[in-house]
DNA sequence: AGCGGTGGTCAATAATTTATTCTTGCTTCA
DNA sequence: TGAAGCAAGAATAAATTATTGACCACCGCT
């Protein structure tokens, strides 16, 4: 895995020197080659340590192994994209834009498959698969992404439930159970509400998966297990469709890897029984 | 050049030991990462300077640099191809779903895209933009689709109003008028009650917009523009995840193309209040 | 507001790795 | 034979990297 991405996925979640690190770094992948760790920290006016470490979180021996990592990096040409340059013409953008949108999906996809390591996805797939009950929530998109994933996980035979609203969810959230399990959808993973939430819901012997954004946030550290979320542009309105869909794909593996044997026969004569309600002609 | 090839074609004037140094740099070029000069002496049992020393007669700074330059052209795959049977086959095909399972959606956008010019896609964007309320309907996973599309188009300022049943629709199209949109979500496009819905909307003279899987079916019939999304898998459990996928990038696009000056400030005025609702702290 | 606790940073320093020096031994050629 | 030239290694100097411990800021909680 290029070590760039990995640099790219974890900047988010990253302190203000390292994120300078992680910055200096994409930005002179190609320059590294001749900074030692030293060099490095006085160019960025900060301390030698703070690199080596830098390096060590990000899962390398220390600093030369990084080094290395990077360079290899670079000569794959997996380089990140300088920037996404504003294209001058605006027609070349326009018969362009469904291939460059989708390249970002496939980053920001590649990004979060970096911070979510498949033990923990096939951990999530399982507890949901014993889980008693199901109950997803959300709010605004995250609350779309809630409800979808609910309905999906009904179509395997899984009680789920699912609410965009915390106040009929607390009243459900009474009768919650060892064995069930709450999915809590938050990008930010600041909403105070649904910190409330996953406490009550803890105190009634429930498990908490949490789904956010890959920043360090109080969600998370409630949490018994958790999906994270890596999607960047620098436009505005297109880092949420990033968003969506890296989180998307995160559930769709969840989705796949529930779905075996019997789950899979449920699925199929739902999905059947669903068809005829659409068109009964069939 | 290639440091690999430079070493192999110095290596026939060089003494004895240079040339198992050389000989096993050349072999073992990809496991280099992991050895320091000393380690290399060792294992070759000769001293570490001659490591050193014969880095740089090859016209390297130092040890590391030449390891550095290794790296390069292993990554760069100017090497040996290293045979990466490591893995178990579970784990391999655990950590291989995220990616199968995007090359399929990859698969499923191409298709889409291919079916659905760029022209297409911006007229429908004008209209969207130029209407005077957006009416979205479908059901099952159609309705989510519906309803995040709906969202999104209010975020921009959009008057877009969402249904996922047909009678509340039914009602509130009845105030239908010149200038209104509605946009149909249904897979296999057979639904009558769509049908029905559509009849009366074009009797108010609104124009309607169809997002149907690519058959012929009656309510691409009905509509002024239609979008059209291709998605195929054998596997039951993941064919409609990639309609999902596909049929989300094609708003995605239209929603991109929609941004444009105004409605881009507009969005991004509403994405700052939206912000301070989920987190009054920033 | 106050209070542990956590996490991040840096200066100092230890440890490791790399580079140089200096010595030895060998070969060559006058 | 002996001086020059060169390769190699041992010892050591230099550099780079890694760790430690102290300090501070911030966060969530009471």
């Amino acid at each position: 895995m290029s070590s760039l991405l990995k640099i790219r996925a974890e900047r988010d979640q990253m302190s203000a020197i390292e994120r300078r690190i992680a910055d200096f770094m994409l930005e002179n992948a190609h320059l590294l080659r001749d900074y030692s760790s030293q060099q490095l920290a006085d160019a960025l006016q900060i301390s030698q340590s703070s690199v080596v470490k830098f390096s060590q979180k990000l899962g390398f021996k220390g600093y030369p192994d990084l080094k290395y990592s990077i360079g290899e990096a670079v000569a794959r040409g997996s380089d990140v994209p300088v920037k996404t340059a504003a294209k001058s013409a605006r027609a070349t953008v326009r018969e362009s834009l469904a291939e460059t949108l989708w390249q970002s999906k496939s980053r920001a996809e590649e990004e979060t498959r970096l911070i979510n390591d498949a033990g923990t996805l096939s951990e999530i797939a399982t507890l949901l698969s014993r889980a008693g009950r199901v109950f997803c929530i959300g709010f605004g998109d995250d609350g779309l992404a809630a409800q979808a994933f609910a309905q999906r996980l009904a179509l395997l035979g899984t009680l789920a439930l699912h609410h965009a609203d915390a106040v009929p969810m607390t009243a459900t959230i009474s009768s919650a159970e060892r064995g069930d399990v709450l999915v809590v959808f938050s990008e930010q993973g600041q909403h105070a509400a649904l910190n409330q939430l996953c406490r009550q819901f803890r105190e009634r012997q429930g498990k908490i998966v949490s789904v956010t954004r890959h920043t360090s946030n109080p969600l998370r550290a409630h949490a018994d297990a958790t999906l994270l979320v890596s999607a960047h542009d620098e436009r505005s309105h297109v880092q949420p469709l990033l968003y969506q869909s890296a989180l998307q794909h995160l559930l769709d593996q969840i989705f796949v890897l529930m779905c075996d044997g019997d789950r899979l026969e449920q699925l199929n004569t739902n999905l059947e029984h669903v068809q005829h309600l659409l068109d009964p002609k069939l």
